[in-house]
DNA sequence: CGGATCTTTGAGCAGAATCAAGACCTGTGG
DNA sequence: CCACAGGTCTTGATTCTGCTCAAAGATCCG
């Protein structure tokens, strides 16, 4: 399947605004790659080669935290760019590893400027993605802050449904590939916590859970919890 | 005072990148602008317009929490840009107010572009800062949730105070613009936290606190504090 | 000077972390 | 196919950090 029939993630669009022009090899500047669970895309500091589009599967995110282990900044889905961010100091910031298996589209950054033609429009496709990014942690990362355990994990499920959602698989039914410890150490907080709300929640009726699999049960219950809690 | 004589900021060097090649008349795309306490560059939801450099005085930027009422979301200080990530959706997702006078540069990005040349290296240069941006939140805003009220307090005096350092002013002493509810509401904490921490530090000999002037004294303390307390 | 706002300080309480077991999965090898 | 070992997940009891409510003290500004 070609990267820009599948018209998923924002990846997609910015190739097609560079291969027509560009006319450089597709198979050079941007390859398709599966990942096998665990696997690492890039690790934290290393040189910045490439921006991976998530094809399927899922990934997290981490950044070294000083004397403790490391600390989950984030996740990926179908759909998700990684690693853009890595753009400006040439440097990735984070690790990124496979949560479970599934494959990437790798695009070559790096050679893609040296090519040096059509770089217009896809720097400006960049920026676009970029200020987006900045956006939404302006008004998700900031919001955790405040919010107590019940409403980060409402937050952070309807926020997991909506973009299965949005990318066309059924937004009812979600694999959790992450860990209690993933999901805790993402929300800033215990993994016991985590537990506590998430049986909590299905005792309520918001959710059922089962082993690694999520069903949603009340979609408007979660907003409520998320909103006031 | 031309702005690419400052040096200070990465909006002049933009400049240095954009004027020379663009030939456009700087007084159209770039003037000086000066700001009353209290005064609002923009508004959230505002179409975007320009973006600005702080050259004197000191920001905040906001986002309308829901039911109650705004939350701080940042802090800008002389050197730093304001409102480069309304460019992605053409509308500001913050409101930006000056808690003091000051002045800043403003560039007309609109009328930049529709001068339709040399915004090449311009859009390269933007794409470097938005990626900055990305990086310093997730260092920065991620590892909030999971400090507790004296590590918030710690790191947030040291990242003014290198902030201030790096950009040529003196860094053992830092004027606080903003309230004690202002750097609560950006920290995540009461009120009250802010001050009973703030006087306990001033107990430990680590800043010293008159008014709205704060004073470290114990550089490595803050950081010991900051790192594990 | 006086009113309004902001800041400090205190007391009590609630939410979440920590500590500590026990239950459950998962994969492995017999 | 079953049993076992490792990890992960749940559940309980206790502790502690930081919020809330309340009131007094500073500071600002007209």
């Amino acid at each position: 399947m070609a990267c820009r029939e599948c018209g998923l993630d924002p990846m997609c669009q910015v190739l097609e605004y560079a291969e027509p022009g560009s006319g450089v090899p597709s198979g050079i500047l941007l390859r398709r790659q599966s990942v096998k669970k665990g696997e690492m895309l890039f690790g934290v500091g290393q040189l910045f080669k490439s921006v991976y589009a998530v094809k399927s599967g899922s990934f997290k995110a981490m950044v070294p935290d000083l004397n403790r282990q490391e600390r989950v900044v984030g996740f990926y889905l179908p759909g998700d760019l990684i690693g853009i961010e890595g753009m400006a100091n040439q440097h990735y910031s984070y690790s990124v590893r496979a949560l479970e298996a599934g494959s990437v589209c790798v695009l070559d950054i790096g050679r893609l400027t040296e090519s040096g033609r059509s770089t217009e429009a896809l720097q400006r496709a960049l920026i676009d993605m970029l200020g987006r990014e900045v956006a939404l942690y302006h008004s998700q990362t900031a919001s955790l802050i405040r919010q107590n355990a019940d409403q980060r994990l409402a937050a952070f499920i309807l926020a997991l449904a909506l973009r299965t959602s949005l990318r066309g698989l059924g937004g009812d039914r979600l694999y959790l590939g992450m860990s209690r410890s993933d999901m805790a150490s993402y929300l800033g907080l215990a993994r016991e916590t985590v537990s506590r709300v998430l049986t909590r929640f299905q005792k309520e009726g918001l959710i059922q859970l089962r082993n690694q699999t999520l069903t949603l049960l009340s979609w408007d219950g979660l907003q409520q919890v998320a909103a006031s809690r």
